[in-house]
DNA sequence: CTGTTAGCGCATTCAA
DNA sequence: TTGAATGCGCTAACAG
């Protein structure tokens, strides 16, 4: 590969010259600027990243976090738009992605000792336990960070408006003649920011309709998963008072709970209202079509990208809880009672 | 951050004798050896990375492209399965995985443009249409790659039995009598491989029964796409001689399909079978159950894992083009008739 | 406007 | 068994 002392032979200028042409200083007459530029162009010269970290400190490389062992993977059919929409973000201002690994080379143990090895300018989490470890300590390092899908006094995160979208939930099944709404919860015990404060705003929303919520109306979904949403249905449809309501944390939660349904011999909307959380792609797919709250995940990535590279920017980390507002999609997997 | 000099500043020992330790080298006596060790995780110090490239040519990092204007972005239901199962093959070996972008700042128009700058180790594609100027330049480079889900006689790549496939679910419907056997096809013209290939062998497999395919009887499904499959079923459907079961190329091809049919006010499976191919997550929570083609993303990401890192360590490129086996999974979407 | 010099942090000779 | 010297490719301070 070449060099800049290679195009600094080739062009008969110093290599510092070449260095300053690349990177766009003004001191370089515009002569010497266009032979080098040619020489650049022609010999496809491309300057080694690695070198120049080592003289700015800069790698323009961003590290991805994904907690894998709670079913946020790359293959999440919601955060994997969130983080689609963040790469394109960062990509505007001149970032890349790198993903966080834990190798046996590094005997790394941690997402952030594996990003002091590599240097990346900023770190990106996607969801994570409250309390988590690692979140901790990424926080408490001095990279800046941004984290999605939670909230935290000292930490720039970006979240959907959970609070609005349960309301808008559990007033559009009151509308429609609901009143006995169960909850299919997230799971992760009391870890999980999405949902534990879904859980919340679910009992705020119906305490404020005069609501109560029974005995097991809160059915516990596991991984936000479509097996998980199937078995917290199952235990719903053992109840002797049955709900005629669901509305689920997440939609693949509110698949598996429509699957559950249709295999006790049953039928959504016609026995059961089924409302779900996120609006996936495929939610509109689905039979019936799935009536959600759609989290906006282009804006959610697009969000973080922008608090992350701001800090970069100002070389500060700030503490912004950007709030994402949602809306009712409404679709056919709902209907009108009584 | 702290360098192998602090560290042989508190051990006493030189910058050398450090790394030596830090590289596991013999010829450093063991007394040395736990003195500097304990200083190093004591301090915590992580090497630079970009610091050991410099003298190693080794940055541990692996290349990804994905084509995001033919869909395949980073929130495809199936890739974004076999890129994880990627990804955990690699950091067994140590490597991370950056993904390829595009930047302004960079004033890169091409994937390898961005790689030759970060000096990734080897690159991974996945999927790529025949032809592709990029992935051509790729393979043409030094760059060891490997292309996941297609086949080409110059470069290393992984893909699905994508014959045995076609067969199996046309050799099914024929069993369940069905006749007049549709194909909705992934589109692209004729630069997708997956898609030209299921297409030839959706013919082969019509030919070898005795069945012809009647015109109109391949639809374009476009990006794959649950859109794609949805109007292209509507085509379907305005044929006069309508098929009784329809052989999607792909699974939100098949889910596309099923909502069109859906729209007309009928019904799979009484009206129409339907079959798949991928076996997305949702494939078993949809109503009904997706009858279709699996397609192994973990094998299909460990093989390519393991043969990207061969070729690294090789030092040379290999040409070899690994078939993973596919299997038919039967559920709900298909009936016999007659 | 151009070039000389030094240094970023590490691994690798090669002496000692 | 240890360490001094050198180079990897680049940028930045400074001098001319």
């Amino acid at each position: 590969m070449l060099t800049i002392y290679d195009i600094a032979k080739i062009t008969g200028f110093s290599p510092t010259t070449v260095s300053k042409v690349i990177n766009n200083y003004p001191d370089v007459s515009d002569k010497t600027r266009n032979k080098i530029k040619k020489a650049l162009v022609e010999s496809g010269f491309k300057p080694n990243a690695q070198a120049q970290f080592l003289s700015t400190k800069k790698t323009w490389t961003i590290g991805v976090v994904y907690y894998e062992g709670v079913g946020i993977g790359l293959a999440h059919p919601f955060f994997s738009y969130v983080i689609q929409a963040f790469k394109h973000r960062v990509e505007e201002y001149g970032y890349s992605l790198l993903f966080g690994s834990k190798t046996d080379r590094l005997k790394n143990s941690t997402f952030l000792e594996y990003f002091k090895y590599s240097r990346v300018d900023g770190i990106v989490i996607i969801s994570t336990e409250e309390g988590n470890k690692e979140t901790e300590e990424i926080i408490n390092s001095d990279f800046p960070c941004v984290i999605i899908d939670i909230r935290n006094n000292n930490a720039a995160t970006v979240s959907s408006d959970n609070e609005k979208g349960c309301k808008l939930a559990i007033d559009y099944l009151y509308e429609l003649g609901h009143r006995k709404i169960a909850h299919i919860s997230g799971g992760f015990g009391d870890r999980n920011w999405s949902s534990t404060t879904r859980i919340k705003c679910y009992k705020e929303a119906m305490n404020n309709l005069g609501l109560n919520v029974p005995n097991g109306y809160i059915a516990d979904g596991v991984n936000f998963d479509y097996s998980g949403g199937y078995s917290a249905m199952k235990k719903l449809l053992k109840l002797k008072d049955r709900p005629t309501a669901v509305f689920a944390a997440g939609d693949k939660l509110a698949l598996g709970a429509i699957a559950a349904i249709r295999d006790e011999g049953m039928n959504v909307p016609d026995d059961f209202s089924v409302i779900g959380f996120d609006d996936i792609e495929l939610a509109r797919y689905v039979t019936p079509g799935l009536t959600t709250i759609r989290q906006n995940s282009t804006e959610l990535g697009r969000s973080a990208a922008d608090i992350l590279v701001e800090q970069i920017n100002q070389k500060k980390k700030l503490t912004v809880n950007n709030v994402i507002p949602v809306e009712l999609v409404k679709r056919d997997s709902c209907r009108k009672i009584n």
